[in-house]
DNA sequence: TGACAACCGGAGGGGCCGTTCCGTATAACA
DNA sequence: TGTTATACGGAACGGCCCCTCCGGTTGTCA
């Protein structure tokens, strides 16, 4: 169980740098190694006790909370341009790239978005992400730049796909996008049916 | 000076039961549950006491890697059939579906194909499977069924977006097969410009 | 039925990690 | 410069898991 650190008015000098100290080096590791990393190497890492990194954040959670909860703050202001954007097929898809790229470049990201359980921490900032993300498929697909019945989470799925996980090497992703996107926009025909290939040449 | 084989030709009745025991409620539990359950819950399930288990299976690894490769080697028959069939394109496509589908069934085979270090145990059958895909695959390019840029690696990363993963409730299984199968498909038109929404306002 | 090899069960060792505790150090301020 | 609230460091704790060890049990065969 953790304690709840009292939090009095202004730091003492060398706690608010110690605490500045963990947050940078945290975002670094997080980002580069995923939030696997024990809590001991990032205070390692940072030159400090475990004491100390505990006093600011007093676990593992807060610390993760504080540096995601940012990340993706970020992502959900793009996302909430993008869904306000004129032509919504074109944003969509941008919005698309935007998660993708996001997710591969901050390991804690993808990580925090898809699996390990964030959810209470990043609630305000994933509502929001979820919200304008939902918005801009709707017009997307009202626009019949996208399949009508597909849903966010089915997006966030695919998404996801363009992610590389521990010892499996990911394909390609500029290919993987390329496969994805090219499936959200509805079929050229309404059936299903598949299509035939052109004959050989 | 020799100690005992470590396997002699027969094993008691008893031993035999409890080999087969472990077997069954593993294959159940593993496939259920994924691969992180652990190995005392297995024996407690299967009414056993872990040094029992332990006694059939050294390690967990290998009590997973017995039904893992088990698994493994049924899809892998099943992608060797496929990846001789007359006609590419469908069979492979079949294929994608047979894996999607296998995987979603089978938590453990998803997390060995796609995550957990299985690579050294089942690495016979993942070499059949990978070969007989790598040949649909490129079989189906050639006929024209498929994108010529992908990669076998393309290809299952996509497959592996229509795993649930936990806490993140994946979309639809079928929307998203549907979704990857047609971007799998050559685009219509050789510059993938997005199509133009219907003006709308 | 008796003797013994084969087998069983589960306590406990060891490693990894998150978290707590508390003796020591130091910034802040008079 | 002295006093004190605040902060620091890291040993130690507890939980979780994989795995080992060994005293007790049981199938098997003469």
């Amino acid at each position: 169980m953790a304690r709840k650190p009292v939090a009095p008015r202004v730091l003492r000098a060398d706690a608010q740098r110690n605490r500045d100290r963990v947050l940078e080096i945290a975002q670094a590791v997080f980002a580069a190694e995923g939030l696997d990393v024990p809590i001991d190497e990032i205070a390692r890492r940072a030159g400090l006790g475990i004491g100390t990194l505990y006093r600011h954040f007093p676990t593992k959670q807060a610390l993760v909370a504080a540096i995601v909860h940012d990340r993706m703050s970020r992502l959900a202001d793009q996302a909430e341009a993008l869904a306000g954007a004129a032509d919504p097929g074109p944003a969509f898809f941008a919005l698309v790239e935007l998660l993708a790229d996001a997710m591969r470049r901050k390991k804690d990201l993808g990580q925090a978005i898809t699996g390990i359980d964030m959810r209470e921490v990043t609630a305000a900032a994933r509502t929001r992400m979820t919200a304008a993300m939902t918005r801009l498929l709707e017009r997307a697909q009202r626009a019949g730049a996208v399949r009508g019945e597909l849903q966010y989470e089915d997006v966030m799925a695919l998404v996801s796909a363009t992610l590389p996980s521990p010892y499996r090497p990911a394909g390609s992703p500029a290919r993987l996008l390329a496969v994805i996107c090219d499936g959200l926009r509805p079929p050229p025909r309404p059936a299903a049916a598949p299509r035939k290939p052109r004959a050989r040449r």
